[in-house]
DNA sequence: TAGCACAGTTGAACGTGTTCAACGTCACAT
DNA sequence: ATGTGACGTTGAACACGTTCAACTGTGCTA
């Protein structure tokens, strides 16, 4: 399961142990094995047992590599990031204005998320889990956290529109806990093709647009500011 | 304006099955054995074997009264949204103002679940699993569900602030979604008693006010309209 | 070549949630 | 008193995820 070329070092944050090639061989034939499995029957479908024997292993040998069944489907989330860069790049190159850098990044980010939908919304529990690793606010979490909100950054940074000074740098930060709130819907969304979690992207960015426009008004400044308040003492 | 808080059916949402005496009794002692086992030692700690033991049944038997494990869980809610309603009483009952009668109902909640909060944190990635019978937007979560809107609906309700009226009517429902992020905030809270989930209400409620204070003002008007379709489409 | 250290591998075993066929209990009609 | 049938209860059994002490292969050094 070889990483798509990465086109810069925000890319590469997952750092994958050194393996003689013979682990190697090992750990991709488990992999692949499960995410055929997972495809094919489903995540609770899928026994370990099942993984183990596909891959023409024992069963506990897949435990040396993965520490629980868990940690398989972490491998979806992992390529996904990857993948959600590379399907962002050609809207992030071209298109200049905020909404349409933002909408663009956020239907990317479900489109290459679209085939996996069942595995995400099983996966999502650990990302939820507080104390779990695998949480989006976790400490180990940070590069991937950091990885997306530098996405985000460059949605900011790239966009032409104009954008109050103070806001500007908290920006990418709300607009990562926007997407994660979209994902929150998404993995509930159980409308064909999750054409409702595209529907509310469309809809809910220019409202962020507009959110964000009226933060160079006068009298709406001082809510901005105090947002922006909140986030940073709710952070630390 | 202000509606006395109604001792009424909205509080007896759960529909408890008719049940001989000895069946009552075996039931109950599971129940209790179940949340003081949750409490304790937290969801995965806490086996089935376990409560049947505690309760003094078999471990089968729990099965004919609780089809699972996590619905057990379903009774903590619903006990906890009793504590809750109580404990919002005397501020629903006395205060008459928007911005309080919200900020006094989600210090409650928290006030309430306070002791739980290590059980609620450990699992809490069972609720946030779509599929789960657990998770707020299940199924079988409905009637814990519309008994926490109905609660939401009485602080609008019981409120003399002037509020939109489109806005009235779909107001409960998004405190609701409100108050389901201040819990996802309070479960990765690890500041001493919470602290910094009460900072949260306290600084995001005056926000929340403010946004409905300015529903009323024209030129926000179809935003505001915007955002209530938008939840009312996704909702379905 | 022999020995060594360690990465890689094994499958039985453990504890879990859950199921099920069998059994017990009790009100009630006969 | 004696079936009767629904309700209530049991504990062994099942499949699962996971663990672990023991084993095997491999590359290295002397």
């Amino acid at each position: 399961m070889a990483a798509p070329a990465a086109a810069g070092p925000t890319l590469t944050y997952v750092a994958e142990p050194d393996l003689t090639p013979r682990a190697e061989q090992t750990r991709t034939a488990i992999t692949e094995a499960a995410l055929r499995l997972f495809r094919e029957n489903g995540y609770e479908a899928t026994t370990m047992r099942a993984i183990a024997q596909q891959a023409g292993v024992s069963t506990g040998n897949a435990y040396y590599y993965f520490g629980s069944k868990e940690e398989l489907v972490q491998q979806f989330y992992e390529h996904s990031h990857a993948d959600h860069v590379a399907a962002c790049r050609a809207i992030l190159e071209t298109e200049t204005e905020f909404a349409p850098r933002l909408r663009g990044t956020l239907r990317a980010m479900i489109d290459v998320s679209g085939p996996y939908h069942g595995f995400a919304a099983r996966f999502f529990k650990h990302a939820a889990e507080p104390s779990s690793p695998l949480s989006p606010f976790s400490k180990e979490s940070s590069p991937a956290r950091e990885a997306a909100i530098a996405l985000f950054r460059e949605v900011v940074d790239g966009s032409s529109t104009r954008i109050d000074r103070e806001l500007r740098g908290q920006l990418p930060e709300l607009l990562w806990l926007y997407s994660l709130g979209v994902i929150l819907f998404w993995v509930h969304d159980t409308s064909p093709g999750c054409a409702k979690t595209y529907q509310l992207i469309d809809r809910t960015v220019p409202l962020a647009d507009r959110l964000v426009a009226l933060s160079r008004v006068r009298i709406l400044r001082s809510t901005i500011r105090e947002i922006i308040s909140i986030v940073a003492d709710m952070r630390s």
